[in-house]
DNA sequence: ACGCTCGCATCAGGTGGGAAACGG
DNA sequence: CCGTTTCCCACCTGATGCGAGCGT
């Protein structure tokens, strides 16, 4: 409990929002009928949600402004794909029971940022850090203390939504919480840096630096969550609980490597209000309910484990479960219990334990917290909003069913369109200017990515469909860097055309490195991601299987240094083939022969789906192109597309 | 005969849609 | 009556098991 007050308080106070004493909305909460089932506390709502009405545009705004971005679902491939981790899921982590999850946040409010769009989604900004700095005003909760918003962040000020272990002694263990932020005081918390103020690489934290290591956390599916954030991402919640997609996926750095830490999420409210959708938008209406209880935490299954092993690896929650079953709660530990129709943010904690994962409370300073605010989400049981809808069924593998056919994809309103217009998709690249790509965050592929599974052979389709599924904002991110992205993994010419053809060559995250990053040898089949071993955590949404079929086992795994230099400007492209061809994921044993894995996929999306004839798979198919693409072609394409990763630090 | 790889079948589980049920 | 939640459905992915084929 106390630790995960104390984590939400740091985290609070880093994030900028300030806690509040839950009070005023507690109470509300209390007096629902049905907790469990999640439903939307109607009573506060109620009368809420006509006054929403109003308030709708304001509100509105800030929500479609959507910096939301959701990014989870993987099945089964992702925890038990680390099988070779430490601790299954299935088990209750040993963290876990430390972190009472249920007293942890429910009542607290995460402050959301204030979003400006610019700076949510288009800022370059976005992907670096947050700056502290900028949250320096104060927000005064209604009625309660204040807390200046980056007190908590490191000098550097990078912390951006990270909050630092001081934190926590502000908040008292007054348990109740919780930090506000609606959009409102906007400008105040938000752990977005004035579009364009992300100054550089430079204010960055450096890992290591300064007193005590300071971890720094990418985002790494950050395109995927972005695209969703930006129509305000929902997720579904069900009683059996419900995978988020996109899914949480972290890559960290600046951990000391012998160290233990126990990584987890937790889910707390982003702001005080009841949600509702009403003509098309979202809005306000009436207050959360904050008494909500139930567990709010979900421990990283294989935690507790040392810093070189967190590091190692994409850390992903493909797992973690969104339910609004109150009863399910306390015996499942990979189910996160929130209410319907209320606003959560995600937070990734990194606390620093003992090899047996006993942590020490008494140091605050081993506490790292880290949001990103478009991992923003409502909770919902059913879809509001059909753009969602469409994101999800474009992304999701398990939701391919629902696509009628490719070629939809691409007949999509403009307005949403998902997948992109002919101009814009795959090889719109060519005409996009290399330094969009550049910036171009890798990974969006995956994540965004509408195409079919089979296109995503082609090996082509990093670059180009980056850019074409990249939605304006995205572009404009693309433009001006977000955030850092870093460099696509470039084919090695060793490798096999499994290799070539797989998506982790692409996609998966672990290819993605910093700049400076060294590589590790690949202890697991992949990263800690959930989709399954072979699937990248990160390609939340894809098939893995196949492709890490053979990715040739024993490719040194990278593992990132701080990012401070990211820009690829700096990165000669040379040295990033390096890394990115050492940074090959190593096959788990189990998978099987990459044959297998292409095949199936593909020629079971050829089967099954009617191709359009333009726009084949095939001729997207990295298949067949990837094949014939040579390393350097390959490396070409992929330095397009560089980041992946949201970068958080704490400082 | 043994081991390995490949292909197929099967199963478990995830997904959104739609209709029904529920509750204010 | 309306909004929300629940349940069931068809479809899909991913993991696993089994047998066939091949090489040693």
């Amino acid at each position: 409990m106390q630790l995960g007050e104390q984590l939400l308080g740091s985290a609070a106070s880093l994030a900028g929002p300030p806690f509040y004493p839950p009070e005023s909305s507690s109470a509300r909460g209390g007096q629902r009928g049905q907790p469990s089932s999640g439903s939307p506390q109607r009573l506060d709502l109620d009368k809420g949600p006509k006054k929403c009405g109003g308030a709708g545009p304001g509100m509105l705004s800030e929500a479609e402004a959507g910096e939301p971005f959701p990014g989870a679902g993987s099945k089964q491939g992702a925890p038990d794909g680390r099988k070779a981790a430490p601790c299954g899921e299935a088990e209750l982590p040993p963290a876990a029971a430390r972190y009472p999850l249920d007293s942890l946040s429910p009542e607290r409010y995460y402050l959301q940022s204030p979003g400006p769009q610019g700076a949510e989604l288009g800022a370059p900004c976005s992907l670096f850090p947050y700056p502290a700095a900028q949250h320096g005003s104060v927000y005064q909760a209604p009625g309660g203390a204040r807390y200046p918003y980056g007190s908590m962040l490191a000098p550097g000020g990078f912390s951006a939504a990270v909050c630092s272990p001081g934190g926590r002694a502000q908040f008292g263990g007054g348990g109740g919480g919780y930090q506000y932020g609606q959009g409102a005081a906007g400008p105040l918390y938000s752990p977005y840096p004035a579009a364009g103020s992300c100054s550089g690489l430079g204010a960055l934290a450096v890992p290591g630096s300064g007193s005590g290591l300071r971890a720094q956390v990418f985002l790494c599916n950050r395109p995927l969550w972005l695209k969703f954030h930006r129509h305000q991402t929902e997720m579904i919640i069900t009683k059996q609980g419900r995978r988020m997609f996109p899914f949480l996926s972290f890559n960290i750095t600046g951990l000391n490597p012998t160290a233990h830490y126990n990584v987890f999420v937790e889910v707390v409210l982003a702001d005080p209000n009841h949600w509702r959708f009403q003509g098309g938008k979202w809005v306000t209406c009436g207050k959360a309910d904050n008494n909500m209880q139930g567990n709010k935490v979900y421990v990283h299954p294989e935690s507790p484990n040392t810093g070189a092993h967190w590091m190692r690896q994409e850390i992903s929650f493909g797992k973690l479960k969104l339910t609004n079953n109150k009863g399910a709660n306390n015996n499942n530990t990979q189910m996160i219990v929130l209410q319907s129709l209320h606003k959560y943010q995600p937070r990734l904690h990194i606390v620093e334990v003992t090899e047996d994962g006993v942590e020490d409370l008494n140091d605050s300073s081993k506490t790292q917290t880290f949001i990103f605010p478009e991992n923003q989400f409502i909770a919902v049981t059913a879809y509001q909003n059909t753009d969602i809808t469409q994101l999800k069924i474009d992304h999701n593998p398990f939701a391919k069913g629902f696509r009628d056919n490719y070629d939809s994809m691409y007949t999509a309103s403009e307005n949403d369109r998902l997948t992109p217009s002919p101009t814009d998709s795959p090889r719109s690249h060519q005409i996009v200017p290399g330094a969009r790509y550049s910036v171009q965050p890798f990974f969006q592929e995956q994540f965004v990515n509408n195409l079919p599974p089979a296109r995503f052979y082609n090996g082509e389709r990093t670059v180009p469909q980056t850019n074409g599924l990249l939605s304006p904002q995205q572009n404009e991110e693309v433009a001006n860097p977000p955030q850092r992205w870093f460099v696509t993994p470039v084919q090695q010419p060793g490798t096999n055309k499994l290799d070539m053809n797989s998506y982790e060559t692409e996609y998966s995250p672990s290819t993605l490195l910093p700049y400076g990053i060294k590589s590790l040898p690949l202890q697991t089949s992949h990263a800690l991601g959930y989709y399954s071993d072979p699937t990248f955590p990160s390609m939340a949404g894809w098939g893995s299987r196949g492709y890490q079929r053979k990715m040739a086992t024993g490719l040194p795994w990278t593992s990132r240094t701080s990012p401070p230099a990211f820009s690829e400007d700096h990165l000669p492209k040379e040295k990033v083939k390096e890394e990115i061809s050492s940074s090959w994921i190593e096959t788990p044993p189990s998978i099987k022969s990459l044959d297998s894995n292409d095949s199936g996929i593909y020629t079971s999306a050829c089967k099954r789906r009617r191709l359009s004839p333009s726009t084949s798979s095939n001729e997207n198919s990295p298949t067949m192109k990837c094949e014939d693409m040579n390393a350097e072609d390959y490396s070409k394409d992929t330095s397009k597309g560089m980041g992946y990763y949201a970068f958080y630090t704490t400082t």
